[in-house]
DNA sequence: TTAACTGCAAACCCTTTGCACGGTG
DNA sequence: CACCGTGCAAAGGGTTTGCAGTTAA
């Protein structure tokens, strides 16, 4: 796979700059706001490209669309501000989730989504 | 609102045999099974009709369609079962989401899906 | 009767895909 | 030349909506 190519190299940068999960509407408009263009199918193709290659990761949200954020991360969960509405990361995880499911389930995984406001939107 | 037409009868019949969140295409499907039917259109304005009426709540999930059960549970959470992919009910919340927000964050609410077998899919 | 509900088809939004063109080695 | 990557337009899947006909009170 090509990382360089200019349309690519827009959709890192403006990922790299933003430093929280986006979707793929943002990162379109963040390449606009560079003065460059991508066509909304590179933006989808690209990211399936990247999250295949494990350079990107998919945050699947409870409904609204995906962001996507550089993977190597680790265990971790996100924060969605209902003021600025960006998706930001929780690296810590204070979840016992074992001790939540009734007897004979068997835990592989989960995901946690909290709701609110960040730091530079709360009074 | 008219709960007592036989489309919406048998909505809230196939949730309620069901005993857990189902979406839209599993009410449908659901319906049919008792050799009635009811066209998806009436399936989905039903849902949103008896979610406003705060009969139902929506259960949005991460990346597949939402799940309605009936409300009035209190504070609890979602079980997705890989194998026979339901969606349960979990009762117990174990997360303690207020010490995993940097300063500055408000929280004010949260969602937690878990992965994995349930009892009847586990080995 | 009349206000609400339903079926059908079309529209919608987000995402994916087919195809021909473009850029690069 | 050979290949991927790209843009465009069309198609998909799930959900919503306009409209005309139907049903419940």
């Amino acid at each position: 796979m090509n990382l360089n190519t200019r349309q690519r190299r827009a959709i890192l940068d403006v990922l790299e700059i933003a430093d929280h999960p986006l979707s793929p509407q943002e990162i379109y408009d963040g390449v606009g706001h560079y003065g460059e263009s991508v066509n909304m199918s590179t933006v989808y193709r690209s990211l399936s490209a990247l999250v295949k290659r494990e350079i990107l990761e998919e945050v699947k949200l409870p409904g609204e669309p995906s962001r996507y954020e550089f993977s190597g991360k680790g265990h971790h969960h996100h924060f969605r501000c209902r003021k600025c509405n960006r998706v930001l990361v929780i690296e810590k995880c204070a979840a016992d989730v074992n001790s939540m499911v009734p007897p004979g389930y068997i835990v592989e995984d989960h995901d946690l989504f909290i709701y609110g406001l960040c730091s530079e939107c709360s009074p």
